[in-house]
DNA sequence: GCCGTTTTCGGCCCGACTGTTTTCAGTCG
């Protein structure tokens, strides 16, 4: 699938618009491509072969035409003339804070700058700070800019961000009298990983608050301070951004600092379309404030359902909440029970009496035990003796505990040649059956998921892309294909919950239940704390549209068997 | 470059901060 390569390559064509002077609307033309192709499950050479790329908002018959040649030549011509324009990896320093398309311009034509030592030099002669409209303070924004751009990371996990949030907002709630605090941004939309924290407050002595957020004992480092936001650097080097409103348009404010930028603009059009305007001070009728001290009024007015943070990513929501068609999302509180759980039997820390308390303390219903299999030798995987052992203990523990109860599963492995890594003789009497790919993710991985979801006792396909977003690609794999079986036979697909996996992801696991396949949510926890990741998979799942009835973690367990495919009427 | 229950040209989100701006441009969230 060239998607996400396409999706590249208008975004590098954007920034190279961007330096040469081009009309900024047609840069940001560019730019939503890029988007909706990043956003796009299927594969766009299909949707290019049946003629239906400008059916795509925001994708007209000049952006097709170029994706089309891509597609056909390898190559788009316009971005192959615009890199001989401009040297190598020039734009590159676009990522560097402050310093944009035009002040790059000018530095490369004025004074020869084409790499980051160049920018350097001319920063320390100040022959950048005497080109036109620079000043002192701009070129020390840009100074601070390459500081921040050399010890440049990756985007955080959402579990680090959230550990982070979760400790400022404990820190700043308890050292001044704040009256409302909210994580905002990506966060707040649980996406998977997060490129800096936003917080938002509203209290008495907007100052105090950010001095003494300026003073929590993990920042490194403060990068501004003003009297209503401020960024400081955290242990890792991860950036936060404060800021403060007043109560009055705490809602908007919310709503503003929440994002997506897509989605905003979006709400803005129809503020305007309706003579009013939205703005982070509020919904505003001339000069007069109707709404803005609630974030939900905002929607209201504007003539909107309420739309969850995790869905504001303009991918058909503000339509849908026009016209009053949201799905109602899946909450965390319908969650039954954990359906991918490791013991120490395979590779986990955590006993199965242990995974049991701890679900116990979360309310479930019941949890799957899901060890690895034979073949998985570097997990410890079970030999059918030790499964039959767990088993066992597993009858003990459920005679001893009145909740939950635990259901016996098994991780089993899709082998390199396609089959299973226990016969149907075992398969058959799990309650449960978990496949997954372990090995061989290049090898004709489609061929043997496929093949695993015919096999009538395996209900669910784990990490159905194996992606680990920090680290690896994933299996070389038609998606597609997979959840057409996947709806055809009655097998349910993954979301793993662990936040490196995160997969499906939202728009694979919404792409799945549109084609009719039921998703599970599975942790697959390694010891008790793993337990936790629930939230992002239930976040995940949310972010993917899905309702309660469209994830079988929320059925009771008398429903869920009856769920399965082997117990399903054909 | 895209788009149209204000349609095929003329708009395209809105505000804060900075600079040397005399009425606006660049950068960012
Ligand atoms: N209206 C409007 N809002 C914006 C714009 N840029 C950013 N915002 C809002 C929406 C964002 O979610 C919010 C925080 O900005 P960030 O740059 O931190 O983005 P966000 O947190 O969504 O993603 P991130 O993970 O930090 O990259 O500010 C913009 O150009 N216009
Ligand atoms: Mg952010
Ligand atoms: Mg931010
Ligand atoms: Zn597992």
């Amino acid at each position: 699938m060239k998607n996400k390569e396409i999706a590249r390559i208008f975004d590098r064509i954007a920034d190279a618009l961007e330096f040469q002077g081009a009309n900024r609307f047609r840069v940001v033309a560019y730019r939503k491509a890029a988007r909706i192709l990043d956003d796009l499950t299927e594969d766009v050479s299909v949707l290019a072969q049946a003629n239906k790329l400008e059916s795509l908002p925001g994708i007209g018959h000049a952006i097709a035409t170029k994706i089309a040649e891509y597609l056909s030549t390898g190559t788009v011509k316009k971005y192959e003339e615009v890199k001989k324009e401009i040297p190598g990896t020039l734009l590159d320093l676009l990522d560097i804070q402050n310093l944009g398309p035009k002040t790059l311009a000018l530095a490369y034509k004025e004074l020869g700058v084409e790499s980051l030592k160049d920018l350097k030099q001319v920063i320390k002669t100040g022959r950048l700070e005497e080109l036109p409209q620079m000043g002192k303070q701009k070129v020390d924004n840009i100074r601070k800019g390459i500081v921040l751009y050399e010890r440049a990371h990756e985007r955080l996990s959402i579990a680090a961000a959230e550990e982070i949030a979760h400790e400022l907002i404990a820190y700043l709630k308890k050292e001044t009298r704040i009256k409302h605090i909210s994580a905002a941004g990506s966060l707040r939309r649980w996406k998977e990983t997060i490129g800096d924290i936003d917080i938002l407050a509203t209290g008495p002595n907007s100052r105090t608050i950010i001095t003494v957020f300026t003073q929590f004992p993990n920042a490194e480092r403060v990068l501004a301070a003003g009297t209503t936001k401020s960024s400081i650097l955290v242990r890792g080097g991860v950036q936060v951004d404060l800021r403060i409103v007043n109560a009055g348009s705490y809602g908007a404010a919310l709503q503003y600092f929440t994002g997506s930028k897509a989605h905003n603009i979006r709400l803005r059009n129809i503020a305007k379309s309706k003579g009013l305007k939205l703005s982070e001070y509020g919904v505003f009728r001339g000069k007069k404030q109707i709404a803005g001290r609630n974030e939900r009024d905002v929607y209201k007015i504007l003539g909107l359902i309420y739309v969850p943070p995790e869905i504001r990513e303009d991918r058909g929501e503000v339509e849908l909440a026009l016209k009053n068609k949201l799905p109602k999302l899946v909450e965390h509180r319908s969650i039954r029970g954990d359906l991918h759980m490791h013991s120490t039997y395979s590779d986990s820390e955590a006993t199965i009496a242990e995974l049991a308390t701890a679900a116990d303390a979360h309310g479930y219903e019941y949890i799957l035990i899901t060890d690895h299999s034979q073949s998985v030798t570097y997990a410890h995987g079970l030999e059918p003796k030790r499964l039959y052992a767990q088993w066992k203990e597993i009858d003990r523990l459920n005679k001893k505990l009145r909740t939950p109860h635990i259901l016996k599963g098994v991780e089993v492995d899709i082998r390199r040649d396609g089959t299973l890594d226990y016969p149907d003789a075992i398969l058959k009497e799990c309650d449960f059956v978990v496949a997954a790919i372990h090995q061989g993710f290049k090898h004709k991985v489609t061929e043997r998921m496929c093949r695993a979801m015919q096999n009538p006792y395996v209900d669910i396909i784990a990490h159905p892309t194996g992606r680990l977003i920090s680290s690896r690609e994933g299996y070389h794999i038609d998606l597609h294909r997979v959840m057409e079986v996947a709806a055809k036979t009655g097998t349910w697909l993954e979301i793993n919950a662990y936040w490196d996996r995160l997969d499906l992801n939202d728009t694979n696991a919404r792409a799945a239940h549109e084609q009719g396949v039921s998703i599970s949510i599975g942790t697959d926890a390694h010891d008790i704390k793993g337990i936790q990741w629930m939230k992002f998979g239930v976040a995940t799942a949310r972010r993917a549209w899905l309702a309660s009835k469209d994830v079988v973690n929320t059925y009771t367990l008398k429903k869920l068997r009856a769920a399965r495919k082997v117990n399903r009427k054909k």
